[in-house]
DNA sequence: ACCTGAACACCGTTCAAGT
DNA sequence: ACCTGAACACCGTTCAAGT
């Protein structure tokens, strides 16, 4: 008998989303999940076929935040850039989700569609075959890759640290086995994030509008 | 009264690599670890204060495998390629720890020394502050995404997934929908992941030398 | 069709006891 | 100092029963 449905998969979507944003990657669980739609962690069952799955939920709704408008008659670079921002902004937002962006992202539909209109904005720059898929994959990893070392020299939200906690403790490395790493975590407490993605960015296109003359 | 140890530190490290590659990361737990060393669990707190630690013991044994030698008199770029390389090696060995890499680098003093000497070679091509971080981060985010993504497209090993059968997926998206990322996927099907981590370096090289010109 | 509680085989970790 | 088993508060998931 067919009894109507007490949630939709929208409906997981968006709390699960929530508890990750307040209180962490950790906090995910079936069971808590359950607890906060007011339910037993069974009926999940019923919406999602494993856990795995809740994960890529997540994923769904970060990378559904990503929209992006392209200026009409605009250069590649352009539109590569404005897709990558958009990406980048919607990961940035969800800074405890990253990790499974990095995890989940080739299950994800809706990164699907972002990775396709990004490969598409460098096919137009007149790459295809193995130099598309090179300049593809660089560009991703830029964008993930930077979003969650948004904090530090060689990086990572540890567990509960904060960007500023993990520069600092890269700052107070021994200055002498460490100069450089030093100098970098210095330029990281006072750089903007913002800036830097588009300073990254604009040297792999640097590079990518280079490999494409050769 | 002093009793000597059982175990050392090195012989954890070692065995929770080997657990990892043969069975995977979730395979990995105090008890599993416990268990192949013959022990008990609570034996393990004894040289390890928290789970986290586990992880992190990993990433240091992957990255110590990360060794190198620079060519006397070489210039920035190579020295670079070569302490790079070293690590996408080290890393490429271990396709199951990835995921910790990408979450535990800077908790690692070995993957704090490697990123120590890229920073270096970076630094002797004439970049500091703002820029050398800059460049380090697109380098330290190509590495590691690369080395994830070797996979396929957009990518990442699902559990228990090849990299043939992510391939083989990303493939049989719907054409209509999905076109380019059918192409790039059909590029990753015949490509080589060391030509391509060659290739997408020089990219990122070509534009910081192109920052340094500025 | 959808809901759900009990139960099972796991976790990490605290505690208290042993040498 | 180092070792260890029992116990606690968690997991994801199977199963069987309900509407």
């Amino acid at each position: 008998m067919g009894r109507p449905a007490r949630f939709t998969r929208e409906e997981l979507q968006a709390k699960a989303l929530s508890i990750v944003d307040e209180h962490g990657l950790e906090a995910l669980s079936m069971r808590s999940l359950a607890q906060a739609l007011g339910t037993g962690a069974m009926t999940l069952y019923n919406y999602v076929g494993t856990r795995e799955e809740l994960d890529v939920l997540v994923v769904e709704a970060v990378a559904g935040k990503a929209t992006w408008v392209v200026p009409q008659g605009c250069r590649w670079e352009e539109e590569l850039v404005v897709i990558a921002r958009a990406l980048w902004s919607a990961v940035r937002a969800h800074p405890h989700a990253v990790p499974l962006i990095l995890t989940c992202r080739s299950r994800s539909p809706t990164t699907l569609r972002v990775a396709e209109a990004l490969l598409a904005s460098i096919a137009r720059a007149g790459l295809q075959g193995d130099g598309l898929l090179i300049a593809f994959r660089s560009v991703m990893a830029l964008i993930i890759g930077l979003a969650q070392g948004e904090l530090a020299g060689p990086l990572a939200l540890r567990a509960g640290e904060s960007a500023e906690e993990t520069i600092k403790r890269l700052r107070s490395l021994p200055a002498d086995c460490f100069p450089c790493l030093r100098e970098a975590a210095d330029a990281a407490a006072s750089s903007n994030p913002d800036h830097e993605f588009n300073e990254s960015l604009r040297l792999l296109i640097v590079g990518i509008k280079n490999a494409k003359a050769r």
